[in-house]
RNA sequence: CGGCCAGUAGCGCAGUGGCUAGCGCACUUGGUUCGGGACCAAGGGGUCGGUGGUUCGAAUCCACUCUGGCCGACCA
C-alpha cells in the first residue's frame, strides 16, 4: 500500500480524551477514529490489524471443527421473550419496533438465535456434538463506554456455540476452547490468565475470563501467587477464620451514635471480627414469562471484619438486579439503618448470611433500635437467612486452596467461555432424543472474544514513548518500507518485488522529510522497516531496522525477497 | 441515571461584554533543504455545539438543550 493514498493520516498531537497510551496511540496514528461515545471506525490500518487477529481466530476456530455462519444482527423479539432476556435485561440492549409495529432487539449476542437454529437442526443425539461461530458486530448500549476500544458500544465480536447431548460432552468441547483459547491470545501476543468468573446474565454454572492484567482494567483479579487459584473478585473466594463458643444469652446493650463497626467494636472495646454488620439493597425480581417486576427489601450480613461482595449477595438473593436501599425503606422492613440486623425483621425481606456469620457465635449485631446492639445473637437461634459466601475477598487474605495470603489486580476481559447447560435449550424447546427414545434438552457452552477489544490491548501493551511496537502476527503490515532516494523508479521497483514476493508492504512514498517518515513509522509500530538510502543503495544494499529492538541490519538488495523473508521468519519465532 | 469538567478551523488550544475571532500543528503555492517531526515567503480555511433571552453591542452574561470526557451507579 502507498502511503500517499492511504485513506488515515497521522496526528502530532494527542486528542484530548485519549487517557492511556495505546488508545492515544492508535488515534494518532490513524487505525481508529471516533464517531461517538463508544462508535468507532476502523481506518484502513486498524482495520488490517482486525483482519490479522480474526484470521488467528478462524484458524483456531476452524481447528476445533467449529464452523462459521453469520446470524442476523436484528433479532426479532419473540426469541429473547421465550428466554425472558427481553424482560431481564435492562435498555443496555436497544429495542425498536418495525413497520409492522413488531417488537425488535439489535442482537448484544446470539445465544438466542443459535438455539433457534439449533432447535431445527437437532433432532437426534446422532447429530451432535455441534459447533457454530460468527465473527459479528455487537450492539450494547452501555450507559458509560471509556478508555478508547477497551469499553465501546458497537464492537466485532467473535461468538461461538457448542451443542452437547450431555455434560460430559459440553466439559470435553469447553476444555478444547479453553485450550484453544490460550493458543489465540499467544498468537496474537497479548499475556492474559484465565479467571474463575461470574456467569452474570448469561446463566449457567462454570465460566472463565480471559483477563489482561493491566492498571487501565476495569475488573478486580483476586490471585494467589502460591498455587495458581485466580477469580475475579466478584465471585473470589478466601478462607474464613471463625472461632465457636458455647452460646449466651441475647442481651441489649445502649450504644450512643455507634452507627459503624469502629465506633461500635471502639466503643465495646471489642475486635471487629466479634460484630456482625448488615448492608441493605432492594433487589429487583422479574418473572421471565412476562416481564412482572417485584422489589424486595434484601439484607446482607457478614462480619465486621469484612466488607459485602455485591455481586455475590446478588446472586445469593437470585434478583436480576439491585440497588442501595433508601433509609424509608428499610424502616419499612422493621429495621433500623446503622442499628440493623436480621433480628425482628419482617417475613418478606430476603435474609443472606454469610458463611462466617452463621459459623460464628455470639456476634455483636444491631438492635433495629436507634441507639442500641444487641450482645451474643447467633445464627440459627435468633433470626434466619440463607446462608452464603458473600463476603469480599481482598489482598491479603488468605487463598481458599493452600491458605497462602491473596493478590489483587486489574484486569481487563478479552474473553470469556461458559458453560450455559440447558437454561436456553430447555426455554427454548431444543431437544433432542437418546437412544432410548427419550426427549432431553440439548446442552449448551458460549464462547467469546472480543476483536476490538483486543486489538486495545495490545496497543496498551506493545508501546514505548514514540508509538506502537505490534508483533508481526498482528501488525497491519509485515514490512515498513520508507525510501530516501530521489530515484522514484528504482523505490517503485523494491516495492512492486516484496509485493510479488507476497510481504505486505506498507510504502511510504510520500514526499516527505526523512524525519517526518521516521516518526510515522515509529508511531504506526510495524516491527520491520526497510530503509533504502543513497549510500546504501548505491552500494546495492538496503538497511533493515526492527522496530522492538532498533536492531538494524544491511541486506544485500540482490537477495532482497529472501532476507526480508528470512527476517520475518525471526519475527514470528519471537512471538510464537 | 447522579456528581464534576469541557464544546472556538481537520487536530491541540488562547480569547470572560466593545473594531474584521487568534496561535501552534496540519493544508495550498513558490523557493531553499533532504537519514530523525527543516527553513523562508505568500495564502486558504470559522453559523465560536444548538435554541431562546439580557444588552446599544454576546464566543464572552443568563436559561434550556445537545454532544463529548472523568468519577460513581451500571456492565458477558
Amino acid at each position: 500500500m502507498r502511503m500517499s493514498s492511504m485513506f488515515s493520516k497521522t496526528l502530532r498531537e494527542a486528542p484530548a480524551n485519549a487517557d492511556t497510551k495505546g488508545y492515544e496511540y492508535l488515534v494518532r496514528a490513524g487505525y481508529i477514529n471516533q464517531l461517538s461515545a463508544g462508535i468507532f471506525s476502523l481506518l484502513p490500518l486498524g482495520f488490517r490489524s482486525v483482519g490479522k487477529i480474526t484470521k488467528i481466530l478462524r484458524e483456531e476456530m476452524n481447528a476445533l471443527g467449529d464452523e462459521e455462519i453469520q446470524m442476523p444482527v436484528v433479532n426479532s423479539a419473540d426469541i429473547w421473550k421465550e428466554t425472558g432476556r427481553f424482560y431481564s435485561i435492562d435498555r443496555e440492549m436497544s429495542r425498536f419496533k418495525d413497520r409492522r409495529d413488531a417488537d425488535m432487539v439489535l442482537a448484544m449476542t446470539h445465544e438466542e438465535c443459535c438455539t433457534y437454529l439449533a432447535r431445527q437442526m437437532i433432532d437426534s443425539y446422532k447429530r451432535m456434538p455441534l459447533l457454530v461461530y460468527q465473527i459479528q458486530t455487537k450492539w450494547r448500549d452501555d450507559p458509560r463506554p471509556r478508555a478508547g476500544l477497551i469499553r465501546v458500544r458497537e464492537f466485532t465480536m467473535k461468538d461461538s456455540y457448542s451443542f452437547d447431548r450431555d455434560v460430559a460432552g459440553l466439559e470435553k468441547v469447553y476444555k478444547a476452547h479453553y485450550d484453544a483459547y490460550f493458543r489465540i491470545f499467544k498468537r496474537a501476543g497479548l499475556p492474559v490468565v484465565a479467571v474463575g468468573s461470574d456467569s452474570g446474565m448469561m446463566g449457567g454454572k462454570v465460566s472463565h475470563e480471559y483477563m489482561y492484567l493491566s492498571p487501565i482494567g476495569e475488573d478486580t483479579i483476586i490471585t494467589c501467587p502460591e498455587c495458581g487459584y485466580t477469580a475475579n473478585r466478584q465471585v473470589a473466594r478466601f478462607r474464613k477464620s471463625t472461632q465457636k463458643e458455647e452460646m449466651k444469652a441475647l442481651e441489649i446493650v445502649e450504644t450512643p451514635g455507634a452507627k459503624t463497626i469502629e465506633g461500635l467494636s471502639g466503643f465495646l472495646k471489642i475486635r471487629p471480627e466479634q460484630t456482625a454488620k448488615a448492608l441493605f439493597m432492594v433487589g429487583t425480581y422479574i418473572d421471565d414469562s412476562d416481564g412482572t417486576e417485584t422489589q424486595r427489601l434484601i439484607i446482607g450480613v457478614v462480619r465486621g471484619d469484612m466488607d459485602i461482595e455485591e455481586n455475590k449477595l446478588q446472586n445469593a438473593a437470585r434478583c436480576s438486579s439491585m440497588r442501595p436501599a433508601q433509609e424509608e425503606e428499610i424502616l419499612a422492613g422493621g429495621m433500623v439503618p446503622g442499628f440493623g440486623s436480621p433480628i425482628g425483621c419482617k417475613e418478606d425481606v430476603v435474609v443472606i448470611v454469610d458463611d462466617a456469620v452463621a459459623a460464628s457465635t455470639n456476634l455483636v449485631a444491631g438492635a433495629n433500635k436507634e441507639g442500641f446492639h444487641y450482645l451474643n445473637t447467633n445464627y440459627g437461634r435468633d433470626y434466619s437467612g440463607t446462608v452464603a459466601d458473600i463476603a469480599q475477598a481482598k489482598e491479603g487474605y488468605l487463598c481458599p486452596v493452600c491458605g497462602k495470603p491473596l493478590k489483587s489486580s486489574k484486569g481487563v476481559e478479552v474473553g470469556n467461555i461458559f458453560q450455559l447447560g440447558t437454561r436456553y435449550s430447555e426455554a427454548m424447546n431444543c431437544f433432542y432424543q437418546d437412544e432410548n427414545g427419550e426427549r432431553r434438552p440439548v446442552v449448551m457452552g458460549s464462547y467469546g472474544i472480543g476483536v476490538g477489544r483486543l486489538l486495545a490491548c495490545l496497543a496498551e501493551e506493545y508501546n514505548d514513548d514514540k508509538g506502537l511496537v505490534l508483533p508481526l502476527s498482528v501488525s497491519p503490515y509485515d514490512v515498513h518500507f520508507i525510501p530516501l532516494i530521489k530515484d522514484a523508479n528504482a523505490s517503485d521497483e523494491v516495492y512492486s518485488r516484496l509485493v510479488s514476493a507476497g510481504i505486505d508492504v506498507l510504502y511510504d512514498d510520500r514526499k516527505e522529510s526523512a524525519g517526518v517518515k521516521f516518526a510515522d513509522s515509529d508511531l504506526i509500530g510495524i516491527p520491520l522497516r526497510l530503509i533504502l538510502g543513497a549510500r546504501s543503495f548505491a552500494e546495492g544494499k538496503i538497511e533493515a531496522k526492527f522496530r522492538s529492538t532498533g536492531e538494524t541490519r544491511m541486506l544485500l538488495l540482490e537477495n532482497l525477497e529472501e532476507e526480508v523473508k528470512a527476517l520475518l521468519a525471526e519475527l514470528s519465532q519471537v512471538s510464537a
